[in-house]
DNA sequence: CTTGGGACTTAGCACTGTGACC
DNA sequence: GGTCACAGTGCTAAGTCCCAAG
């Protein structure tokens, strides 16, 4: 806890501010990460309640109750959390009224909403029927309601045309479905509140170290760069932005910092001006452009047409989807010798005697295939439905009702259930129970109309019981059951492929069950229905042994392709997605795609700033795209955002950085003592909450007002922008270059500049894993890598803490007794006190040693209550940085890396050195062995 | 050029086995 | 031997990105 001090450090970031464009900021990776809670919500006009409705409703509400309760506990963060929360109750006060008022108003506009968004369902639905026909008219309604914003732009003034096309919008998509489903999900996100909280503290923490880490950041070194990037550029400062509405405020701001005053009215009077040009030209929203996205229905009815040519071997379709890849030399040798494999002595002791393939010391092959040959037994499908015994009954409306097999496994799915949240959710039970109708007989179909009469208590208790059956297995039990998991393991757990036997990640069929979206998913609750052989592609040699179906059934299709990675797939029939049984990540084919991929990253960081100075410049860009495209990379390199592609309605609401809505952004002049201040709070990937307030360049502050401008909530932010333009833009910028990029490279990046900057040499080991766990956690803060606090997470802080205060008592105890037996070994003591006063002594420094590993575990673990190391470990971060940091202060790989760890980055433990850089020289994989030589190999 | 969907990576939560502790 | 906590693993949802079809 020794970084108390930081917590009053102000919101990161001032320095970005003032120093304007020209010279390169200080960059990326550093500031960041600031989260809170909240949620939002907004009707047009009462868009600024709202906003204060929300961060009420942020602030507010439960979790308070659990961070005092808990976080309070210790440390002077507590305090400063406490500040905080004092803080904000004042504004919440305040607040309050707003928000119960609205409150009201929500619930009215919601009921409407809803009904809306049916009429639009319904309206998709007929879409799809008369495609053609139709769409000319419902879709131009919706496109209308799409053009929203070039409109809006357009006609800004002009009056009840466009308010009825407002009404229109407003029905339309985000309306219900996202209004409401914020709401909710506000409700059901208690713990991510928490969860904020806490992560609070670690932020500032973080913040600081982000600071130092910003200093110890090398400048940019220019290189010219070559493509239209300079030339764009040079033009715009002067006579053409005086055009530009938009550049206006930018040359303002070169001239004179202070004046902040006068820029609003710029603003606006520039803004006529600008709709006016945009009116012309290719600037115009993308929006516009779009078109309506087909319902999921459609993929659906084309899924039910593939169904129903089962065969045994399927060539066609994939020939013909072959024939289009046919770019990629599709030579698939099936050489006898492949086939021979498994029985050829020499190889098959090679496999024995070492196990791994060691994959990175051979030369890849750059045909584009992923395999060669591949043999493997199919997927495990799931256990067959066992009825419940007749003693376990379901009730409905207090009667005992019997009920066909099909409907009975679907009540056990709900009654396995029934102490989940989920079952407290309105759109989970209405969508189980209308899936549930689907599966009944027509009588019970009659007769089971009401899900609150549905009486599972008893098969939930059955299952309860199951559970604590299994929990309760004698040892023998458990043997024989773990035998014969390991021998499903042996049987369907690995493949042949190319000769080597590579384990499966996933080679069982998803069971059947209750689609568990996350979030607020409008699909949740839905049943996913039991996978059947004939619902099973089977990828394989055609020339290995090739998977049996189970007895009396038969795989849909059996294909040999070997552009893809995948052994089996089939169709999921809640969203239509397809499900693949792959590889595990220690295989070949996933981990030298894992290699390539910080192989990109470092490439990246060859041109990065380049590419910095670049979206820099484009903040002026007259055209609109380009600031748009240049503020959302600055987003996505400052803050490593997710790109952020479009998503269904029948999705839950989740945005990444260019499907940021204007409500998602607040900006503040001031905040706290800092200029340009952003604050973001959406959801993101798995509707984990991404709050931040960071202090941005004021030219990406005046931009960002420029965007939000005559804009409604629910308008995008970026209307310019996708992540297809954001992405081919990126790609011309560095090959292979993307969004996601950014992010590893980001994370990779903070990771060796954190361990270079926290790791004391002389610190023991447990120190050390400390520090490395710290650069960890920067990382996942970075990332917004966020979990659940351990539900034990109090009680189990709370024994720690017990014993941390015994050992110190023990230590003081021992202390004292040491100063005694020192007194009396001095003072003409005999032998004997002599020893024993170094008995003591002895004893006395173990204790202080058990006494610091408590403390530092404390430490730790209270440091990651909420934060999830393990996903960024596994995704973002380069092993070879770690390895490479083990190698050099003689840490144990096992303590940064479990077993599993340990295999998947198999290929960098063994190839990285002490002195491995992540920003040195990238690789060139394909070329392998030549280009890391200087490598020296260790065990 | 847009759209849909295929393929693959990234993600958090749930479950489980194990080992520390009593 | 029983209990508990937690690391490790499994599971599968939800992203990204790319390419082909329309």
């Amino acid at each position: 806890m020794s970084e108390m001090e930081d917590f009053n450090v102000p919101v990161d970031g001032g320095e970005a501010i003032s120093n304007g464009m020209t010279n390169g900021i200080s960059n990326g990776t550093s500031e960041h990460r600031e989260h809170k809670e909240h949620k939002h919500r907004h009707k047009d006009k009462e868009r600024d309640k709202d906003r204060h409705r929300d961060k009420d409703r942020h602030k507010s509400s439960h979790k308070d109750k659990d961070r005092h309760s808990s976080s309070h506990k210790s440390s002077h963060k507590d305090k400063e959390q406490g500040d905080k929360d004092r803080h904000k109750d004042k504004e919440r006060s305040d607040k309050d009224k707003h928000r119960e008022r609205s409150d009201r108003d929500k619930h009215r506009d919601k009921d409407k909403e809803r009904s809306d968004k049916d009429k639009h369902r319904d309206k998709d639905k007929d879409r799809h029927r008369d495609k053609d026909k139709e769409r000319s008219d419902k879709d131009k309604s919706r496109d209308k309601d799409k053009d929203r914003h070039r409109d809006d732009k357009r006609h800004s003034s002009s009056s009840g045309e466009k308010k009825d096309r407002d009404k229109d919008r407003d029905k339309d998509r985000r309306s219900s479905s996202h209004k409401s489903s914020h709401r909710d999900k506000d409700k059901d996100r208690h713990r991510d509140r928490d969860k904020d909280k806490e992560r609070n503290r670690d932020k500032d923490r973080e913040r600081e170290k982000a600071k130092l880490e910003t200093k110890v950041e090398p400048e940019p070194v220019f290189q010219p760069m070559e493509e239209e990037m300079i030339v764009k550029e040079e033009p715009v400062e002067s006579e053409e932005e005086d055009k530009l509405v938009i550049s206006e405020p930018v040359k303002e701001e070169t001239l004179e910092e202070e004046e902040e005053e006068e820029e609003v009215p710029v603003f606006n009077r520039m803004h006529v001006k600008q709709e006016e040009e945009e009116d012309e030209e290719d600037d115009k929203p993308l929006a516009v452009r779009r078109k309506v996205k087909e319902p999921k229905e459609k993929k659906r009815k084309k899924m039910k047409d593939e169904d129903d040519d089962y065969g045994d071997f399927k060539p066609e379709k994939k020939r013909i989807k072959k024939e289009k890849k046919e770019k990629k030399p599709k030579v698939v040798k099936f050489t006898s010798a492949h086939k021979a494999e498994p029985i050829s002595p020499s190889k098959k002791a090679k496999k024995e005697e070492d196990p791994v393939w060691k994959w990175w010391e051979e030369t890849k092959r750059d045909d584009g295939l992923k395999w060669h040959f591949l043999e493997h037994k199919g997927p495990m499908m799931a256990e067959n439905y066992k009825r419940l015994p007749s003693n376990v009954k379901f009730y409905y409306n207090g009667e005992t009702m019997e009920l066909s097999d099909l409907a009975e496994e679907a009540a056990g799915f709900y009654a396995r259930m029934i102490e989940h949240d989920y079952t407290t959710k309105p759109v989970f039970n209405s969508n189980f129970l209308s899936d549930w109708r689907k599966l009944m007989t027509p009588k019970e179909k009659e007769k089971l109309t009401d899900l609150k009469k549905c009486d599972f208590r008893r098969i939930h208790a059955f299952y309860v019981q199951q559970n604590e059956d299994r929990k309760n297995r004698s040892k023998e039990e458990r043997k024989a059951l773990k035998e014969t998991n390991e021998g499903l393991i042996a049987e369907y757990g690995w493949c042949n492929i190319d000769g080597h036997k590579q384990r499966i990640g996933n080679f069982k069929i998803e069971p059947p069950g209750l689609f568990r979206g996350r979030g607020e998913h409008p699909k949740q609750g839905m049943i996913k229905k039991r996978i059947m052989p004939e619902d099973v592609i089977i990828n394989c040699s055609k020339d290995s042994a090739i998977p049996k179906p189970p007895p009396g059934h038969r795989w849909k299709e059996v294909r040999a392709d070997n552009t893809v990675t995948w052994l089996a797939c089939w169709t999921e029939n809640i969203q239509g997605q397809t499900k693949y049984v792959m590889l595990n990540a220690a295989s070949k084919l996933k981990g030298e795609k894992d290699w390539q991929k910080y192989e990109t990253a470092r490439r990246l960081h060859k041109v990065v700033d380049r590419i910095r100075e670049q979206y820099k410049l484009d903040f002026k860009s007259k055209e609109m795209r380009i600031r748009q495209r240049a503020v959302a990379l600055y987003f996505i390199d400052k803050l490593a955002l997710r790109a952020g592609n479009e998503k269904d309605e029948d999705q839950a609401d989740t945005v990444g950085c260019c499907s940021l809505r204007v409500e998602h952004l607040q900006l503040y002049e001031q905040k706290n003592g800092k200029e340009y201040v952003v604050i973001f709070d959406f959801l993101g990937k798995d509707s984990i909450r991404y709050y931040n307030e960071v202090a941005v360049e004021k030219r990406v502050f005046k931009n960002l007002q420029l965007f939000k401008e005559n804009k409604e909530p629910g308008n995008d932010l970026f209307d310019r922008l996708n992540t297809q333009i954001l992405n081919k833009h990126l790609n011309e910028l560095m090959d292979g270059l993307t969004a996601k990029v950014f992010r590893t490279y980001n994370a990779s990046r903070t990771l060796q500049e954190q361990l270079e900057l926290l790791t004391n040499t002389d610190d023991p080991i447990i120190a050390k894993v400390l520090q490395y766990n710290r650069a960890n956690r920067a990382v996942a803060l970075l990332c917004n890598h966020q979990r659940a606090a351990p539900k034990t997470f109090d009680k189990s802080m709370a024994t720690l803490q017990k014993k941390i205060d015994d050992k110190r008592d023990l230590v003081e105890e021992a202390e004292r007794e040491c100063k005694q037996l020192k007194k009396a070994a001095k003072s003409g003591g005999s032998q004997k006190e002599k020893i024993a006063h170094e008995k003591k002594k002895k004893a006395l420094d173990r204790l202080r040693e058990q006494l610091e590993k408590l403390e530092l575990s404390a430490t730790d673990k209270e440091e990651n209550k909420t934060i999830a190391l393990g996903t960024s470990k596994l995704n973002y971060l380069d092993p070879r940085i770690s390895v490479a940091w083990c190698k050099r202060y003689d840490v144990p790989i096992e303590k940064v890396y479990n077993k599993t760890q340990r295999s998947k980055f198999q290929w960098a433990i063994d190839m990285a050195t002490a002195d491995y850089n992540f920003m040195g020289e990238p690789m060139n994989i394909s070329r392998n062995n030549d280009d890391y030589g200087e490598e020296e190999e260790e065990e």
